[in-house]
DNA sequence: ATACAAAAACTAGCACTGCTAGGTAAAATG
DNA sequence: CATTTTACCTAGCAGTGCTAGTTTTTGTAT
């Protein structure tokens, strides 16, 4: 039976095509031109056929999404990987992180900001999120005794800093300063805390 | 003339109207449920008024966002006055902002996930944002010498924190500990930068 | 008081959105 | 080749932000 298989993989590469137009759409004109006319004419089919690929516009928006978890996690292990010692590999993932959400806004938008409800109800997500999570981790744990604390406070505090450069809140030349005190913030975290216990 | 000022006062009230309702919508059924012709029923009046009053939607949310920044800035003054010493001022800002953030996750939505463009525009904006700054700045400078980097980095580490757990990235039960992690972080790099230097 | 001018507010409608029902063309099966 | 199943499209609904054109209300002057 390799009509079916070959339907299966049409099906497969017509969903991926919308997944990469609505990304490519996105980033180039933002969220809002990612209209489902948009994307039917993008992949030149009618409007009904995006439908019988995803529920509604967010699962759209949710797959993009997964596909940034994904890439995310790959940028921040090769990032921990190139690094030397231990206070480089610490600080290459924080600019890594950072070169990622701004390189990439309208992906980044997907990941952290626009639908926020859907896509952790998959479990594909939730393991590739889990996945990035732990590649912060594995830079933060020569830091601390609390990996999993530690290691949700210095990536909130790098989307913290990304969201509010991007949105203009904060002065965009002091970047680096910025990120220097966060990763020198889990540096002490390592050396204070033992000396205090 | 009181016929004039009358009919100003009545334009202003109305005003206030639809930004009070915008944001009792947007608090208890979301920012979907804030469409112009739902503020036209709740302040009785037909659509085209509204645009009388704001030049189209997203100025009806940078009103609200204005609203929230003046009463950070206010619960953040407040918490950094109740204290006694320098560190307990700093948590307690520190817990004032969380709460707020927390507690109003519309209006918060309002002043730093949803318009982002033309809020900042405006004078009253600007000056409000920096009374909230300089309300955690006063707060984080007994720590630090460089007190606009410190200020901005530990905003945002507040920031990103209040929103990876008010979209359910990181676990609920474990706030306190990272705020903790965060003021320590702040402390310590008043101890330790002198030191060196 | 009444006719008039000016201001204020409304009705109706446009172009767009996400989404869907119902009919049509294509393709696989006997 | 006929039939059934699958795939697909056209057309349309209800709702959105926003606006043109008209009507009502209001204040002014005779």
């Amino acid at each position: 039976m390799g009509i079916a298989e070959r339907k299966s993989r049409e099906r497969a590469g017509r969903e991926e095509r919308i997944v990469a137009a609505a990304r490519a759409v996105a980033e180039s004109e933002g969220w809002d031109a990612v209209t489902i006319r948009r994307l039917a004419k993008e992949i030149e089919y009618s409007q009904p056929i995006l439908y019988s690929h995803f529920a509604n516009r967010d699962a759209i928006v949710a797959a993009v999404a997964v596909e940034g978890f994904k890439e995310l996690a790959t940028v921040l292990r090769e990032a921990a990987g190139a690094a030397n010692g231990k206070r480089e590999s610490l600080m290459d993932v924080a600019m890594a992180y950072f070169a990622f959400a701004l390189s990439r806004p309208a992906l980044y938008e997907a990941m952290f900001i626009l639908p926020t409800q859907l896509q952790f109800a998959e479990a594909e997500t939730r393991s590739e999120l889990r996945a990035g999570f732990d590649a912060i981790a594995a830079a933060v744990s020569p830091f601390c005794a609390d990996v999993e604390i530690v290691t949700e406070t210095f990536w909130a505090a790098l989307h913290g800093l990304a969201e509010l450069e991007r949105s203009g809140r904060i002065r965009p030349g002091m970047r680096d300063k910025r990120i220097a005190l966060v990763v020198q913030a889990i540096v002490d975290a390592g050396s204070n805390a033992p000396m205090r216990g």
